[in-house]
DNA sequence: GTGACTCTACCGGTTTACCGGTAGTCACCC
DNA sequence: GGGTGACTACCGGTAAACCGGTAGAGTCAC
């Protein structure tokens, strides 16, 4: 009995890698890959995959959006979120979104094609690194990870990034149009999101994050 | 002729599913992984491998940083940065601490092996994504490298350092048993040694200089 | 329609950073 | 002795960041 698996990434190296991976189950058939949200829905209508894997953190139509879409639409497709972020929001999100499982980067290469049989068995599944932050409710959030960047929106991390490249504020504001009021608004909504509280702690962030150099 | 690498990559899923990948050529031998800054160059001490594949985004000690260690302390190992961006300033920022090519994630996995033999032979690689323009601003910079560390005294190392990891002026006044006004001389004497006009500059220079972490 | 979110913009006010300069003391070197 | 740099401290003033709040318009999901 084939799973047949549509797999969305926006990273094409890691999408290769992990369908070259998949594809050497004999159960396991990545009928379609995609490196978005639309075109990931329109796959998934097009194909009726058993499983969907998606990427959490895909730009623009995100994993949570795509995976309530797809859930609305053919609840029949089983949904298995593949996430960098350990944070239990994500997680608590995904699976409000329509998700019957959880797996993170971080885990093991070898845990996904478990994962998605265990999907497919109509089971929910969380890979290890994640089922404390789910259940253990009293654990601390400022001892985790910090927030990722997908909190942030589009904007918010356009002025992040211009912050942290160095650029004062009048200079953003006249590089993005907007006035030195809204590049503030910004920088506070940022501020308060990733709990930050001076512009070398939100450097920092955001070299951590890939978003400016060194 | 085996070449024999070393892969440094903060997801393990991305580790695993490439190490899989990696292996199947016959050529290639991935000898060590690791996930983070520290523990590679310890690998790379460790195996002497001809080719390091290196993630620029990881936490703490990012790509860069480890670039320039291994670079300076084991010339003899080439070294490939893997990377979620196309973004030319990643791409110099590499390339300056001595990477001797540039593979991004929206790459095909199948160019990473190409990757791998190019610089193992002592030639540069950018894949397909980033040549163009990229090649043109590699051309030797203008501007020379930055000033030592050295330039600076003890003090205003101190509260270079300490401006770097977010503290306030007054904070600093407080630690360090100084009024307000010569910690902002130090700062001054620090901007202008340096060259440098906002914080999130200094910071980057704290962090490249080793003086304060990601 | 309603609520939440995003983006835009503003108010008044405070705090902090920044900048031109000043200067005294000490140690070191010529 | 004189010059220089480091460390300390200050002046008056400006620029920028920060912070409490306000609010309108547009979009989207429910």
């Amino acid at each position: 009995m084939t799973i047949r698996i549509v797999l969305a990434d926006d990273h094409r190296m890691l999408r290769d890698a992990l369908v070259n991976m998949l594809s050497a189950e004999t159960d396991l058939d990545v009928v379609a890959v995609a490196g978005d949200g639309p075109s990931t829905f329109d796959l998934v209508r097009e194909h009726a995959p058993d499983v969907l894997i998606v990427d959490v953190g895909m730009p623009e139509m995100n994993g949570v959006e795509v995976a309530q879409r797809v859930h609305t639409h053919f609840p029949k497709t089983r949904i298995l979120a593949l996430s960098g972020y350990t944070d239990k929001r994500f997680v608590q999100e995904m699976f409000k979104a329509g998700a019957a499982g959880y797996v993170t980067k971080a885990a093991a290469a070898s845990d996904l094609p478990r994962a998605v049989r265990e999907v497919a068995r109509g089971k929910l599944y969380l890979c290890p690194g994640v089922t404390g932050s789910i259940v253990a409710d009293l654990l601390p959030t400022s001892s985790g990870s910090p927030p990722p960047l997908s909190v942030l929106t589009a904007r918010e991390r356009e002025v992040l990034r211009m912050l942290a490249d160095g650029e004062r504020s009048l200079a953003i504001a006249e590089s993005m149009s907007i006035s030195l009021a809204t590049v503030e608004v910004h920088r506070r909504n940022i501020m308060r999101k990733l709990d930050l509280h001076t512009i070398a702690e939100l450097t920092k962030y955001a070299i951590r994050e890939g978003l400016s150099s060194v």
